[in-house]
DNA sequence: GCGTGATTACTCGGATACAAGATGTCCGAGTTTGAGCGG
DNA sequence: CCGCTCAAACTCGGACATCTTGTATCCGAGTAATCACGC
């Protein structure tokens, strides 16, 4: 049970976004290679962050991507949901009643700890590692 | 990011040891056709239960498993723990410094939902659904 | 100088390849129970 | 009635087979900027 790697590139490439210019518009493959990622698979995990409506892309030359408007007001749980989805941690497969005891322990502990992904600004944490971009 | 089936199966398996005679081996057969699984895959699923020190297997004519002594005291926890492991949810990939703060705020979020499982024994549950087995 | 077209530098999206992990099956080996059988 | 043997009923563990999902690449199509060229 891990998040994917996914996760991990669209949060640090919003990260890289946030660092610069917020309004500039950046080439994936600059995106891509400070990661050591491969810019076309870089550049299908921005195209769901883009569906989420977080960033947009300009294509032709000078294309690349840049952040949206409320780029300030996302929080790390955005990122998670736009790359996971929201489904939950746990289906009970087993026919018991309306609903599992089980199911509800872990709804509980999933919403706990999205709530605190929730409190936690994308922009807060750019202050706190801004010179290690 | 789900839990696998193999969680599903080994708690509802717990519960069913439990909701039966505490002391009483049952065989992997019978808590197999409850779930609808096969017994062999069951099987391999328990083996990380006894390996865990929570349950043990009986080999021989009239097998099959049992609690071990401390059975009152496994939380949910404890078995998500035993099926998924121990490891954190998140790998930071980029090097940026000692300690990735994305890594730190996930790595909080987390202990939040394992301390709202470590909370939940699995015999309070057994309480709530115990005629629905 | 200005429009027009070609070139270049990009992204987009689908198709595809590859790898890993989850899921599930098969079978041989070992173990305990209990029944059958001979003394 | 006792003890031995043997079959039956199990689990155990490894080796596979299969399916799904994550990861990654390739390429054709579209698009925007820029440059070149001709008027």
């Amino acid at each position: 049970m891990k998040y994917s790697k996914a996760t991990d590139y669209a949060l640090h490439t919003m990260l890289f976004l946030m660092a610069a210019t917020p309004d500039k518009t950046i080439g994936v493959h600059q995106l891509a290679e400070k990661q050591g990622v491969s810019p076309t698979y870089l550049s299908k995990i921005l195209t769901k962050l883009a569906k989420a409506d977080m960033i947009e892309s300009a294509s032709g030359a000078h294309g690349g991507y840049k952040l949206k408007q409320k780029w300030d007001e996302l929080s790390l749980l955005d990122i998670v949901h736009a790359i996971e989805g929201t489904s939950s941690l746990f289906d009970c497969s087993f026919d018991h009643g309306p609903e599992c005891p089980i199911q509800q322990v872990v709804e509980i502990a999933e919403a706990k700890m999205e709530q605190h992904l929730r409190e936690h600004m994308l922009v807060t944490l750019i202050i706190k590692m801004k010179d290690k971009l």
